[in-house]
DNA sequence: TTGAAAGCGCTACCAA
DNA sequence: TTGGTAGCGCTTTCAA
């Protein structure tokens, strides 16, 4: 391997003045650029990682902590770590995902502080997130992608669950809709302190409730088959139930193929807006999904360029930013069933 | 940051006894030993990774490159990190993802050049894979999980698709069906050169001849709705069928809901054989699936001792490994429909 | 069983 | 605009 001592002697230049053209760190004369890339590329250098880091004390990786052996890792979160992965990249670092449990607090800790990457983007934030407590103890630079029920002051991106539940109910009411249910993540992932669950039920209630409406609820496992007897539950519960708003993609199979076995049209009996989701789902059933798609590539660009600001020790990093979903047209929509035929659908009363 | 001189004199003991007591590269006294342990522990001493790096030309760490970010991240894939990445742990690495597409054949080579990574565990391996042609001729070490078109005696592990789809055959022909049909993966994932759908293919059909029975093979796309049409057009095709073996995941959810909805029984009329499945999905539906489990864990520890022989340069890494799919009982089939009414089910014979 | 010291290949400061 | 050089914190050989 060519050092870069050797590309200085052949170029006939000093060893500073290599790294210098280099990094850009400092000017050089057009001329002395030109031999010394002319060099590097004869000797085929390749610049070692290593040293660079050990020199200048930054190893300029960002590692992304994801339990992926526990989670796997669907299209929202591959969003997120390709805007995330090229954000880095413009910026002259790479972006590492670290397949940590989310009790290898220390682990991930000792990742900075013995210098294999710079800073950290922690995911599967919980609201009580032991990870979150150990980084702010060591002073290691982070930024969570959710929040802890305490923010604090941390820095943080997430989706905006509040705005994106309530912009849903107002959607679905304004196309007439009065009885809408909700169908969110599952019992489990509510006991681990999974943070979107409770977000998202919280925004919902309080956005039918501003319209004067009963929020139902209900915790859906993540299959087809517990999603066909959520459907089920709810029909029984609620019988005039005209829309379904699901925060729960596979669950979201289970209905549609339910309501296709009872024959209720969609959207013409029942209207289906899924929120929250990832790119393709919508066009994995017949009719495609109308959903509001998760902002996951926006949500990596700013998480790095937060957690950049912070390792470069310029500037102030936003404390927290949130970003909405996006409503996505499809055709799991429609006005309410007895809206058109009756004179004054926003007038009909709840049934007691 | 306490570096190991500060150690070393807070111990009384030269800088390279602690490099040794921390290493273990060669004997220390108990003594020495614990009072470095001592000094340690007093002054908060986190090793440098870059320094150790630098010094020992090791970083210690094993690159999987897998495009996430196209892919998504299943079932699999999560057992096979979280394996490989124990693995890893348990001989002194760290197993770090490193996003990259499927074209970065260069900026992979790179990460071992530049000493970021040892060696390279390449997932996701097409029949004419770039990477592996890049990585072979820049003498990095690697080892692909998958294999090209001509394996040519490179190092990799992958599931034996020949074996299982032999033994998913063998195990409905010897319940009495004949005809069986293989929902297989995607026309687009063949387009890209993914193997698995071609060597499943070949596998099934041979495994059908092998019986005296007519391979019928059908692509479907990753969709609930495009496994509901492939069924319809099998049963069009082919009305006898009693069995099918899917390879395809999401398409399965749909030919489930869509044989309730016709009213076929499973397995009573119609047996549904899930292979190469990651877990969780035989729970995801009702009755249970019966599937046979794709060996991601193995394939995890096996791809790391592979690598690790190579980048130890201790032993000749065995050229390749071949690992089939755990047939695990479900309730998803039985005995062919017509089989248990007729004497002798296993002679029934095909008909015209 | 231990110590001394020569690097590993860079960055970045101090001079010129 | 360029050169010289002192580290960065460790591993590993050579000696004792």
């Amino acid at each position: 391997m060519a050092t870069m001592q050797d590309v200085a002697r052949r170029a006939g230049v000093s060893l500073s003045t290599v790294s210098y053209a280099l990094s850009g760190t400092r000017s050089v004369s057009a001329a002395t650029r030109d031999r010394v890339a002319a060099a590097m590329a004869e000797l085929g250098y390749t610049p070692n990682a290593m040293a660079r880091g050990l020199a200048s004390r930054r190893s300029r990786v960002l590692a992304l902590v994801y339990p992926a052996a526990e989670r796997g890792l669907g299209g929202t979160v591959a969003e997120f770590v390709s805007a995330a992965a090229d954000t880095a990249r413009e910026n002259g670092h790479h972006l590492v995902l670290w397949p940590f449990r989310t009790n290898q607090a220390d682990e991930v800790r000792d990742l900075v502080l013995q210098g294999m990457a710079d800073g950290v983007l922690v995911m599967e934030v919980t609201l009580d997130d032991p990870r979150v407590a150990t980084l702010r103890d060591a002073g290691v630079p982070f930024t969570m992608i959710g929040r802890t029920r305490d923010v604090g002051g941390l820095p943080s991106v997430d989706v905006d669950f509040e705005r994106t539940t309530r912009e849903a109910v107002d959607h679905l009411v304004g196309l007439g809709h009065r009885r809408i249910a909700f169908l969110n993540h599952s019992e489990a992932t509510a006991t681990e302190g999974y943070a979107p669950t409770f977000r998202a039920e919280e925004g919902f209630a309080a956005a039918m409730r501003s319209h004067g409406l009963e929020p139902l609820t209900r915790r859906v496992d993540e299959s087809p088959q517990a999603g066909r007897e959520a459907l089920a539950d709810v029909l029984a519960d609620q019988p005039g139930t005209t829309a379904l708003v699901t925060m729960n993609e596979i669950a979201t199979f289970g209905v549609l193929a339910e309501l296709q076995h009872r024959g209720v049209g969609v959207p013409e009996q029942m209207s289906v807006l899924a929120i929250v989701t990832s790119p393709g789902v919508a066009d994995m059933s017949n009719p495609p999904l109308t959903t509001m798609h998760a902002p996951g590539a926006e949500l990596g660009r700013l998480a790095v360029l937060n957690l950049l600001s912070q390792v470069s020790g310029e500037g102030s990093p936003a404390a927290g930013a949130l970003i909405g979903c996006t409503l996505e047209p499809g055709q799991s929509v429609g006005p309410a069933r007895d809206a058109a035929p009756a004179s004054g659908a926003a007038q009909s009363p709840p049934r007691p």
